[in-house]
DNA sequence: TCCATATTTAACCATATGGTTAAATATGGA
DNA sequence: TCCATATTTAACCATATGGTTAAATATGGA
């Protein structure tokens, strides 16, 4: 919830993890399934997504036995804005973000 | 150069190595200079810019007993690369999109 | 030549990280 | 009730990380 970036980049650091997001992507799933595809134990990968809540980029809901994991859809964003601050604008298109940043100032202007 | 993923996040994951990198921004800087700001010795903050260097982000060039740290402006590159395959551009919300727009500026500006 | 300056290397240390296996816990269902 | 299933916790281990101080190295300049 307030982590740092620290915390966020340090979680995004592991390619496990990150496969992990990837995966999240799709779906929500439960930990056993999470650990399915990798050659490591339950309690390694219950460990990954501790970091991973941690950091604010999965948050898990327990149902019943199972305990469901799912994307948090916000969690990348700070650490988006600190890379993006550098100047890889080359990556975006300025020119459609600045007519999305148009668009919003005239429909909050509109009201 | 060839940098992998892992050692990109993990070069981001620690303050002094972001500050270090800011700090890179603004210009070319010599080992004792970028030492100066912190309360670490510079041994220390040698092995930030290894660490830094090895992750691609930048590099260091030797002229006389100075050696030169420079801003890698591609370096950056794979880790922006990975949160947009990922997909989750949309979690830029409008105030942060100004923020960018207007370090760009600011950014293009400077020069 | 000789000293100062800039930086790295070496040796060390405490703590963090990423993994393991075995045991504990909690829930579901016959 | 009793067993299976889902997951975490505990204890442990090897290696990585981020720092230190002291010594080594290389270059510049009087």
């Amino acid at each position: 919830m307030h982590s740092t970036l620290d915390e966020l980049f340090s979680a995004l650091s592991d390619n496990t993890r990150r496969k992990i997001l990837i995966m999240l992507l799709e779906d929500d799933m439960a930990v056993t399934d999470v650990a399915d595809p990798f050659d490591m134990s339950l309690p390694a990968i219950s460990k990954h997504l501790n970091i991973l809540s941690n950091a604010g980029l999965i948050t898990q809901e327990k149902r019943g036995r199972v305990n469901w994991c799912k994307l948090e859809p916000d969690g990348l964003r700070d650490a988006s804005v600190w890379m993006l601050g550098f100047g890889q604008f080359d990556i975006l298109d300025i020119e459609s973000l600045e007519k999305l940043i148009e668009a919003h100032i005239d429909l909050t202007q509109a009201n």
